[in-house]
DNA sequence: CGGCCTGTTGCATTTTTTGCACCGCGTTGG
DNA sequence: CCAACGCGGTGCAAAAAATGCAACAGGCCG
């Protein structure tokens, strides 16, 4: 939309921090950047950057406008979904803000059956930790947010929860293999891998761990889930992570039990949106079949247990 | 905000049903008008108008993209509002859609004693029906609703509401003017004056009256209270109204006693806005003055009673 | 059929936007 | 301490976009 023009431009400026730098990237002089800035903010009636020596920076009044906008471009595209869905296809693009723990199984399956119905709409799949994924959404940057553990903001709208355990990942000769029921202390005897404290789980545990007069203390410390399933291969260490994450290979090398929720109470990985808003269609429909997905999902693991 | 012109040319097509029209009543060429829809058009992707022989009308998704501007517009008079308060003085304005009811007391005091503190915010005030109302919030074109027995529709929101008795009006000298109680087969049964059927108070008159058997048979019948209240001066009949839009005036030529609430139950005042908008500040702020206003004035009479 | 209204298009004109060169200013670094 | 650098802002001419005017094609009505 060539009228949003401006506001890509006002975008582009607060993200620089400079005019020059802002209309190299939006292929333009700064003059002319400067001027439609200039003639924008005496238009709107209020200055939307503070002009310091070295660049600019965005004030109060700036920061509102800019969260308008976002929240305009994305009603926009609603709309434009939504003509799409008139004229009959299906079109559409759905950005989700997620948890590690779904990339491996989760969501690649969701994803694709989607995507098997509806060929028109495309995904963006960020990945981001608990903190970040709602200002993610707070941003207009995603619609959907599938997050462990999220610190819940005002901002975020939860669409479905489900709960989980923190499990032990290990090798299937670990001591801790044959064992009923797998006690927090028992783990922490033992050396472990395990996710910085960004995340959720680090979190549980830690938490479960201080109760018990106890500390998680790592041998490998990570931002990859991926390493730690891979990492307890090598040195037959103990792993964590949740069971959405987590699948039996093949081989039978892998295995993974949940700890004792005696000592680590499950957390709830939750699927949200930003409060308030109405969500494009293609968004909107996948969230629901994520949300039936969970809840099938959960429903198969009760059964087992 | 000169960026919008596109949209408000769309919305004066729709409005005119004629590109010609349209381009007069916005002082622009016919040629120059369609050129910018067209343009618009193919960069929306669609088209937004069903070229009849003899003009335009709007489109399904043209309808999805006027409801989107308006909102849009909407709320950037809001983020306006807000960078305005952000400066220090507080300036905006404010648009009320009420019924008659409201007028001559009620309302004026009202916006009195915000504009007595905040002389910058001006006022728009739509006397609507019942009915009408709830459309004009609808198409954002009254930021609140302040209206007697309402017919709900899903996208009205209760801000406040109080009860109000139906009164009758008369002149002092009238035979019922003397009754402890009035009873509505008591009023049917001399001259009335009524408004019509579009008014909340002849909806409860109608409905009261046919459960007892009897009909609203007025001798004048008027979309104007306040030719009610002149009118039974005259001819010494009788007037309905509600309490907010009455007071007695200082001669006592003029009284109002409530139908006894065995035959006419009491309807609602409410106070609404458009389900799930933020309103722009000026309006958020005068929405909650009015609802105190109400509760006080309900107090006020409570204690009397 | 002819008048009348509709949306639409080619072309000249006007208005707006842009690029280039330059200014003034504050920070930085030799 | 002064020169170099990067910053936002401005005057002016060129480029681009929007507009007005006139004319065209097509449906409707008397």
């Amino acid at each position: 939309m060539r009228y949003l023009q401006t506001f890509r431009l006002i975008e582009a400026v607060a993200r620089a921090g400079s005019m020059r730098k802002a209309a190299e990237d939006m292929n333009l002089t700064a003059s002319a950047l400067n001027r439609r800035i200039n003639g924008f903010e005496e238009e709107f009636g209020a200055e939307l950057f503070e002009r310091l020596p070295g660049g600019v920076r965005l004030n109060p009044a700036g920061e509102l406008l800019l969260h308008h906008y976002r929240a305009m471009a994305s009603d926009l595209e609603r709309v434009q979904g939504q003509v799409a869905d008139l004229t009959g296809e299906r079109r559409g693009h759905v950005s989700i803000a997620c948890s590690q723990a779904l990339l491996p199984y989760f969501l690649p399956e969701q994803i694709a059956i989607y995507r098997a119905a509806h060929p028109g709409v495309t995904f963006s799949v960020n990945v981001r930790d608990r903190a970040q994924a709602e200002q993610e959404l707070a941003s207009y940057s995603s619609d959907l947010a599938l997050v462990f553990e999220p610190i819940y903001l005002v901002d975020f709208e939860v669409i479905h929860a489900i709960p989980q355990t923190v499990d032990v990942v290990m090798r299937s000769d670990h001591p801790l293999a044959s064992r009923d029921e797998i006690r927090l202390r028992d783990c922490l005897d033992y050396p472990h891998v395990a996710p910085t404290h960004r995340f959720g789980v680090r979190h549980l545990l830690d938490f479960a761990a201080r109760r018990g007069s106890r500390q998680v203390s790592p041998v490998v410390e990570t931002e990859s889930f991926e390493l730690i399933r891979h990492y307890v291969l090598h040195e037959n260490a103990l792993g964590f992570q949740i069971p959405i994450g987590l699948k039996i290979p093949n081989d039978g090398s892998l295995m993974f039990r949940p700890i004792s929720e005696r000592d680590v109470p499950p957390g709830n990985l939750i699927l949200g949106q930003l409060r308030g808003r109405t969500l494009p269609v293609a968004s909107a429909r996948f969230a629901m079949q994520l949300a039936t997905a969970l809840k099938d999902y959960q429903l198969a693991r009760e059964s087992i247990v």
